[in-house]
DNA sequence: GTATAATTTAGGCATACATCTAAATATTAA
DNA sequence: TTAATATTTAGATGTATGCCTAAATTATAC
């Protein structure tokens, strides 16, 4: 659980608005891309980003690549910011 | 409360690290300091993203400057963190 | 009011990141 | 096996970030 990779993964705008459309349902990277304002090469990148951190996993399906929300990583994201404050 | 900020500021190690420090009980700057092997205007740097973001907040004591967490804040942002994953 | 202490602000530098265009790869279809 | 489609990889560029040294600010103590 690299809680850097993570952070830095959440932190764009771009990414975190992926997530959201991928919490309604897995969709390739056309489909995601024709929600945003940016090229393929530059959504590729937010995608290899996402998944890097593992928020997100990818599965061929012909000449499309199909991506898929990690839940449990975000989860144990969320849960990790609360440990830091713990009291005890 | 400004996600981007937010994150932003959780993205750093150094700057998590405040954090935990902070929840145990507020410091001063100098007293942070010890913590780290970073000179005194890149700790500052930090708590200046830190304040930005709303995550700890600053009041003087004479010659010091005093730093408490703002729980809420990182709260929220867990919150906000899991609903973005929401079905609903 | 001058020196000392605590901390921040300013300015500079190197590395990381978001974006783009162009080229490459992978898969299907003709 | 050639063409078309979907997506990624490579390389370049501008902006943001993290760190440093030096100078400025704020507050106490002589």
């Amino acid at each position: 659980m690299y809680l850097n990779e993570i952070l830095g993964a959440l932190t764009d705008p771009s990414r975190r608005k992926i997530i959201k459309l991928l919490s309604k349902k897995s969709l390739n990277a056309g489909q995601i891309g024709k929600h945003f304002d940016i090229t393929a090469p530059s959504l590729s990148h937010h995608l290899a980003t996402l998944r890097q951190a593992d928020l997100v996993e990818q599965e061929r399906q012909g000449r499309q690549l199909i991506y898929s929300l990690k839940r449990q990583t975000l989860e144990k994201t969320a849960e990790q910011l609360l440990n830091l404050i713990k009291t005890k």
